[in-house]
DNA sequence: TTTGTAATTAAGAATTACTCTTATTTAATT
DNA sequence: AATTAAATAAGAGTAATTCTTAATTACAAA
């Protein structure tokens, strides 16, 4: 699951990052290199536990505080949730993810999805458009094939 | 905004339930009522402050769970967030919203979108699938005119 | 109708996840 | 090297949701 990261990655984050007069600071590149190389979609919390080791001074804020400022801009994804735990990702090219409306887990869509359409609205009004997100709301195998059961067994989403 | 619920919601309410094993008491009644008519997209403290005169008795955390229950078996929609407050939605038809990044504002897309393409991976794999739900990153007009601003004076996204 | 029982509810405590405040440190510029 | 705005760490604080327990209620069966 893991990737190597590529130095045109790094170039790419400096480059993100002045024109957005972001400092380039070694948490800052410890925590996008760990998000590019995991290829997964971590929480804070996960990022916090594995750099602990290599970073220890470094806080569950800094790394929280430097994720939203990658997304808000547009460097990284936030993984739609139904709140919850906030996921990250890396990758910024077309997302499509199933979510199960009964135990809450999050499914990768591996094949890349036709176009799904443009945005109405946005250039006439003035938004600047930036990326999307396509959320499948589905019942995953494993809740269908323990249907019946009691709703309340199922628990919180995490 | 407010719509007036038909018989018929109610019937196809009353049926939902007796499919899921559900209960009908009062309470679901009046939140499942609420959602219909108002039309919008209520937090669980918007339902709570709109039915507490009329349901004195009537807690948080039963609206709270209610809700939950009803999204869970497919019967109203949560709008996408990036965590902060979640908002439930009983217009079950195709979603899609705007986000910005920038200052978190969730904006409603009035023109239903063209087909946004189908779910490769559901029947394959025993997924059963319920909606699909689309967000466009956007960064808004208000935060595209005041940008150049530090980022740290755009505060957390409620 | 009455009774049995599992589902539902209310209340408040607890938890989770996130955000703010303050003092200190640092990166990039001068 | 000095300057300064940005970034950081630590811990406190907050918002939102969920859990626990005991009491109540809807529905089904007798």
């Amino acid at each position: 699951m893991s990737q190597s990261i590529r130095t045109a990655d790094i170039e790419s984050f400096t480059r993100h990052c002045r024109e957005h007069g972001m400092k380039i600071t070694l948490q800052r590149v410890a925590i996008y290199r760990y998000l590019m190389e995991s290829g997964a979609h971590p929480s804070t919390d996960d990022v916090f536990q594995a750099l602990r080791d290599d970073f220890p001074g470094l806080s569950f804020d800094t790394i929280n505080r430097t994720l939203m400022t990658f997304y808000q801009t547009g460097l990284i994804d936030i993984v739609e949730s139904r709140t919850g735990v906030r996921r990250f990702d890396a990758n910024m090219g077309s997302h499509s993810h199933m979510h199960c409306v009964s135990c809450g887990a999050m499914f990768d869509i591996d094949d890349p999805l036709p176009d799904h359409g443009c945005l109405p609205q946005a250039d006439a009004s003035g938004f600047e458009l930036l990326g999307k997100n396509v959320v499948f709301r589905v019942i995953c195998p494993t809740c269908r094939s323990s249907e019946g059961r009691s709703l309340r067994e199922g628990s919180a989403w995490k």
